[in-house]
DNA sequence: GATGAATGAGCATTCATTCAT
DNA sequence: GATGAATGAATGCTCATTCAT
């Protein structure tokens, strides 16, 4: 009996090398199926036949479909997390910041396409069983999934805002434009693989930039 | 038999009054439903029992789930070029025609709410039977669907750079940028109903006239 | 779409022809079947297959197993009730409906063996989704199946007190060790085809006059 | 390797302490949770998760399922009759053979609660691999398992009978009738724990004392 | 002695779709 | 126009069992 505690943190927490190795390998699996056909289209029978174990094993590994699920977004996360925050704290001020966040998701989209239009189509398509969203269920959750939080640019525009560097803006609101619109290149990406996506790293760099700062007379 | 044909466009080419009725309101009951439990679990027997007929009545007017799905999303469009093409066209600046884009859409958005959770849910989540996004089978159908195309805001980035309104920009880049921070309106109204999407819309004509406009030296 | 309303009363209530005979169909299948290799291994497929129809035709007219058993259940209970309640109402004595309670249950239980072996397996066997026994479930939902109530054997023996014609006795541990003596017939019965389940009737009478009745100084 | 032999008899049969202990362990476990949950839930899984040890432990301490469903049952029939044997051999007469026979069981049914749920369960629920009940499949084994026969009351009857204490009465019937009656205990006590099991066995001391004793002219 | 890993068969249930009426 | 009936494929999941370590 495996496929209990769940939690993505820890490094391995208290699993066997099989079993790390195992989940890495159902979780990759996972991740180039849901881009190929889509999350709907990603059933348990699919991710197993890709991995080339039996159904049963990826739940031997996974309590059910969910933890799953949760595996993968969590280890994106994770990773991303790990690119995204030293880049962003290696900069002093709010623009600086900014255009950390922007470049460094940007560059992690760019390198991790599969991870990234995963990630994407996982977040509007999958509901958990009490039919929530997987950010809604995290909020809910208390433990509010501190990479998640992390990754949230709100507190950069607040910060511009505390040190002058920014025009007087409503944060959260900026914080969404920003986000979605990065997503915006998750989108394009994966109808033309041929889109420059750092390049439009860039532009949002400019943009949000001049959306922001403050202006001179 | 009924349920051929299609296509979105001709104002009910051909149907019956009680034809017609039928298809709109299993839309409506189709929109509200994948509202409430997410399109991976708006089943056709789900729409049918919302909208109090049989199931097979769902497939007597609509050939199968995807006719269904593209006459959802072909009604929603249509509607929503209604409201936005005018006031675009009211405008003659591409600073105005900006705006308008933002305002309209974003007032589109507020007051049809299950419609923008729907379609942004059908439009991630959805794949034809070869495998496609609604979008992408779209553009592969020579009938690009008139209305998908008049909404992209590309043209409205052209226009300002012939006219010497905007700054040098990629349009195209700006054009993604804009339409998925407009959808960031949809993702958090539907996670925060009380968020104030007409005021995030002037935040976004705000964000995006800064970031256009030909800087004055 | 069937399979919804799930009560057992009402000659058919609201039934077409075609799908009572169906729901008649399956329920014998499934009654033969929990017979031959109990209600452990009695699977929706195997009753199915039994029935000569899809697996899912099972599922089309009972929305779940557990309705399917309950219409087993309630199937029986209202044939052996209809044999049963106007045989104890022809006697006035509580003596004589105490035999003809008796007679009556062994005569069904005689007759209707497979019936029997099916119910008494299904009531030691089956839980509800809530994990309760069907008699359970039965009385937690006020609605106490109006025919386990009158078949229920406790109020002859009160009866027998109040007139006078029984020996003061704990009437719910006589009707307890009764309904199970009878029990004793279906067991046995499903061991030893031979079994003469009308003389251990005759039997019961003997020993539960001979443990009721007033004794004659 | 170990989980051969099979056999209840013979205390412990030349098996080690530790894997003495681990059995009682398992079948300690496996009663309760039998009692919990119904036997059709018990699986082996959720039986090892209660003891706390692998599932493959289970495995290795009995040789498939219906190993541990024999242990389980041996257990309890030896138990029983440790208790019951003893007290039916202090009394002389048929009657008080019979009385002891109804107090003793009734006074291990009522402090061996789960034990006593957990065979009833068992009894009708589980069949074996050529799909017999347990007690079926005893009888066929030659070796009849000795507890099992010397707890059949019929000895009893026929003795009274034979030195003119009861009545001329069909011995098997009113076996039947008891050991069923008996088990009313069983069935009650585990819908309604505060059921006065040792009352009730009072009342069958009774019930079956006028049912079987000779007629005083 | 004990266990982690794996597996195939089976489970109840949901699905979009077909078709005769 | 509408529907009841049926269906096969697929869904996530549980099961007892095997085996190498």
């Amino acid at each position: 009996m495996r496929s209990s505690e769940g939690g993505s943190s820890g490094a391995g927490g208290g699993r066997t090398f099989t079993e790390r190795a195992r989940r890495a390998q159902i979780v990759g699996c996972a991740i180039e199926l849901v881009n190929e056909v889509g999350f709907g289209q990603a059933s348990v029978a699919r991710i197993a036949q890709r991995a080339g174990v039996a159904k049963s094993v990826v739940l031997y590994h996974f309590a059910n479909k969910e933890e799953l699920v949760r595996a993968i977004v969590g280890d994106i996360f994770v990773t991303g997390a790990t690119v995204m925050l030293p880049a962003m704290a290696a900069e002093e001020t709010a623009a600086g910041k900014l255009a950390a966040y922007i470049r460094s998701n940007l560059a992690f989209i760019n390198s991790h396409r599969p991870e990234s239009f995963a990630i994407l189509d996982i977040m509007t398509s999958f509901r958990t069983q009490e039919g929530l969203r997987l950010d809604e269920a995290a909020s809910r959750e208390a433990r509010p999934t501190a990479e998640m939080a992390n990754l949230d640019p709100v507190g950069i525009f607040e910060l511009g805002q505390r040190t002058g560097e920014f025009r007087p803006l409503p944060a959260p609101m900026l914080a969404i434009a920003l986000r979605t619109a990065i997503d915006g290149a998750v989108w394009q990406l994966s109808r033309d693989p041929d889109f420059d996506a750092l390049a439009y790293g860039e532009e949002l760099v400019t943009i949000f930039d001049l959306a922001s700062r403050r202006q001179e007379p």
